[in-house]
This record gives C-alpha cells, structure tokens and sequence, in this order.
DNA sequence: GTTTAAATTTGATGTAGATCAATAAAAGAG
DNA sequence: CTCTTTTATTGATCTACATCAAATTTAAAC
C-alpha cells in the first residue's frame, strides 16, 4: 500500500465517498511511483507528491454560495502549479471560448489526470470543479521538472503517462462525437461513465451519479428537456433504473447496440 | 534552410503543390532538428529521419482504382513504425468504430502531425489517406527511442512535442464540437482549415479545397446536402467565395461571430 | 417541522436539418 | 472530342430536437 498514515487518517474522517481508486488504477501511477524496480529503489516522489488533499463543498461552507467560491480546483488560463489525479468524486472540466460562452468539455472520475494537457501552455485549459466532496493527488511541476532532469526513468515515465493521455482523450472524445441522435449520444455516454467507473465502484452498471442533468446536458450538446425526457424513456424502455442518485445499467448489449449505431 | 540537396531536387520535378511548409513552422521540429545549441551539434536525425517522402494517388495509378489501392499512408490498428508530418497536401483521417462504421476524425495541412498518438498503443488509431499528390516528413520511432535514450536533450523535446500536440488537439476539437447548429459549425469549420494553412499558403482568407463536401459534411457529421445549401447560402450572403476549389473567406469578422455564438 | 428556492419532469408547438428524389456540373474513360 | 460515371446542387417533405410554458419533485433555508 502506497498510502501514508496521514492520508488514512482522512479517509476514515469523511465517509462520504468510500470508493478511493486504487493507486494500481490510477493514471498517474507512472510518476508517482518510486522508480528502480530492485530494494535500492529512490523514492523522489516526496519531492513533487501530496497524497489525498481534500476538494470539497464544505471548504468554503462559512462563505456564501456564490461561483466564486464554490469548489473550484483550479481556474482555467490561470499558470500551471501542479497536475491532478482523482482519488475520489467527481469533477467537471468547464471551459470558456473566445466569445465567453461556458461549456463542459469533460468529467474526470477516480483515478483520471487533470491538468496535464496544461503541460505546454503552462496556463490550464480548462477549470476543474468538485461535484461533491473529492479528493485529489496533487503532483507539483516545478519539482518534478527537477527531478525527471535528473532521473531518465522518471522522464520515460513522464513520455509514458502523457501518450497514454493523450489515446485516452481521443478515445473518450471519439465516444461521444459524431453521434447523429439523442438517444445514441446519451447511451454513449452512459455507458462510457460506468465503464470508467467501473474498477473502482466495483460493477460496470451501476454508477451514483452525482452529476446535475444540467451537466450532463451541456457536456452533451442537448436541452436538459430532451435529456429528462430520454432518460424517462429509457426507462420505461428497461435499458436502464434511475432510483435517486443511483443509475444502473439493466442491459449494456441493448445500449451498445444503441451507442454504436 | 534545413533542406537536403535530394529534397531540393524533388521539389523542381514537381510543382502541383507550391505550398511547402516551412521546417520553422512544422510541429516535428522537435525532434527533427539536430540537437544542442553550440557549433558541435550532434546531428541524430539522420538515424531515424526520412525528409519529403511523396504520398501520391498516382503512385499507384498502374493498379485499377479501388479503395484499396488508394494512396493510404498508413492503416488504423497496423503496428506503429514512424510518425509523420505533412509537407505539403492534405490527408484526412478516418477511423472505424467497433460497429465498423468510418469516420472522418480530422484533417492534416502542412507542419501538422500524423501517428504521433499511436505511441502509447503502438498501433495506429487511424488510417491516413493523402488527398492528392502529397509528401510527408517520416520518423522511424524505434530508431527515435533509441536515440532519445541516449540524448536527454532529445528526450525533453520529446515531451515537449507531446504535450504541444495535446493540446493542439483538445483546441481543434473544442473549435468544432458543440456547436449547435450547422452554419456555426462550418463558419468554424472554414476559419479552423483557413487559420491553419495561413502560414504556408500565405493567406489567412485563402485555401484550395481538395477535400471532397463529402468528406467534410461527415467530419462534420452532417449530410452533404446540408453543406451544399450552406455553401450557397454563405455565397450568396457575401462570406465567401468558391471559384473551382478556391476558397476565399470574405468577411472573417462575420465568420468568426457566426461562428462563436 | 415549514417555507422558499432550485432542479427536474412533462406538455404543446415550431424549426433546423435529415431524408427522398431529381437535376446539374465535374471528372475520367475511351 | 463524346460518353459515362461520379460528385455537387437544388427541391419537397418529414422528424427529432429546441423552445416556451407549466407542473412536480427535490433540496436548501429558516
């Protein structure tokens, strides 16, 4: 276990959220691991890591609610301090165009970076907001920049992590885009975030969902009316059971089927 | 000027294509170029760098004219041997679902990159098909990594072209997904391609269209019809101008609201 | 608990773009 | 050059989704 006791300590604190990923399926793994695979291992990571730093809505619970304060991880076109790895909860990645319209252009679930894409510009691309009470792993870039200097594996790592990033953001992307329909779209993407859900929530159909259907719409590109209204559908299809927060998924074949065509 | 004297060569027996992108404004730069500032530069490219390879149609114009024997570059889910960058021409990407249905997922104009995504799979994510007499920049990866274990300075530029074509490629799909409807979508559409190809064609309003409407009315995820009446409409409103496969963009304020609403 | 506000669902209607169908214009073939 | 095939444009209709509006549920405030 990768865990230091004071990271353990948070958890059994705040049990809101009991699906931690695993740091085997996280996709930082590959630079926040001690590098060397003999007993001689170094262990730079203390250098650049904080394990399980808390995002929450309770954070600024003694302010008054307003977007300024709400649960916001890191603001985009503001520099590049450090990248993120979910470790629990969810965030949705907003981000504004020239025109200044807001859009939803990704949510990251446990064990997904954010940030990372802000490696280049070193200003981030988007915002990061808590759904909820989250948690995080926090790899600052300054020191990690330092450190991959001196150690080739860690830069290999670094090569690595940011190829595989860089597939899994098309393939995610790909999920979604050039769907004709509603109904194709949305399956899609529920299928998409129970799959990605999946390791850590311990089943592939059934997922809380703790995104607002506002959300969900807008990362969509369809009215909040049409998609309450395929999610009834849905439903009373029995592609699916939505009882409070609680999704699950009554038949994947059906919805691929659905998803793909 | 960074051209060998065969490459020079090839570029006076054939003059379809004009345009030739500068090595200066080409995202292999990175890695192409020979490494450290200083007088004793170690010049690695040619360990893994093929310049101006020509990608034509008529390269196979012996053989009867199939899909098959149309002037692919390389095919989705082959094995990854070399990257590529544009030098002059355009190729589409196309990309197969599970389903087995084709999709256009993106253009490529001159200094853009091909396959570098394919180095986390090793396999490539797409085919890339030359849309006319075309040639491109080659880097053989296996040979690339072996040098990049050697030269640190190679392995950071590298990273550096990584993480730059991350994010070029979260800008473009943010340039066209979720727009609502049609004419923002190619009023975005006409701005994106034009922007892109300003540096080497010499103007940020004028393009030569050698992609079929067929082609982009499915990157787009509209039918052609759709296009066509599009096309005529923006004529006919004064946004733009087609001659033959001339492309003028005439009012870009007027695009680039259209577009952003 | 009650009250108020926000989020979600359901209903009625209008419109953008798909689909079907027919020309018209380019591009290749001989 | 003519003939054939492919690609692009224009027209008529149909449908999925947006929009406007009201009701209902859920959550927050007190």
């Amino acid at each position: 276990m990768t865990l230091s006791n004071k990271s353990t300590k948070k958890n059994t604190t705040q049990q809101k959220h009991p699906h931690y990923v695993d740091c085997d399926n996280c996709s930082m793994q590959a630079i926040c691991q001690p590098i060397g695979s003999d007993n001689q291992a170094i262990d730079l990571t203390n250098n650049y890591l904080t394990r399980r730093v808390e995002v929450s809505a309770e954070q600024s619970s003694l302010l008054p609610k307003t977007p300024s304060t709400c649960p916001t991880l890191f603001d985009q076109a503001s520099p590049l301090t450090a990248i993120f790895a979910v470790c629990s909860g969810t965030f949705k990645l907003c981000q504004k165009n020239d025109a200044g319209i807001e859009k939803i252009v990704g949510f990251r679930f446990p064990g997904e970076l954010m940030g990372e894409d802000a490696l280049f510009l070193e200003r981030y691309n988007y915002s990061a907001v808590a759904l909820g009470d989250n948690s995080v792993c926090e790899v600052f870039v300054e020191p990690l920049s330092a450190c991959s200097q001196l150690a080739p594996e860690l830069q290999q790592n670094l090569i690595q992590l940011l190829t595989k990033q860089s597939y899994e953001q098309q393939r995610n992307a790909h999920a979604i885009t050039g769907k004709k329909s509603a109904d194709c779209l949305l399956a899609a993407f529920l299928l998409n975030i129970c799959q990605r859900n999946a390791k850590h929530s311990g089943s592939e159909s059934v997922f809380e969902l703790t995104i607002s259907r506002q959300d969900i719409a807008c990362f969509l590109g369809i009215r909040r009316e049409t998609l309450s209204r395929l999610l009834s559908k849905f439903q009373h299809e029995q592609l699916i059971n939505l009882n409070g927060k609680q999704l699950t998924l009554l038949s994947l074949n059906q919805l691929k089927k659905l998803a793909n065509l």
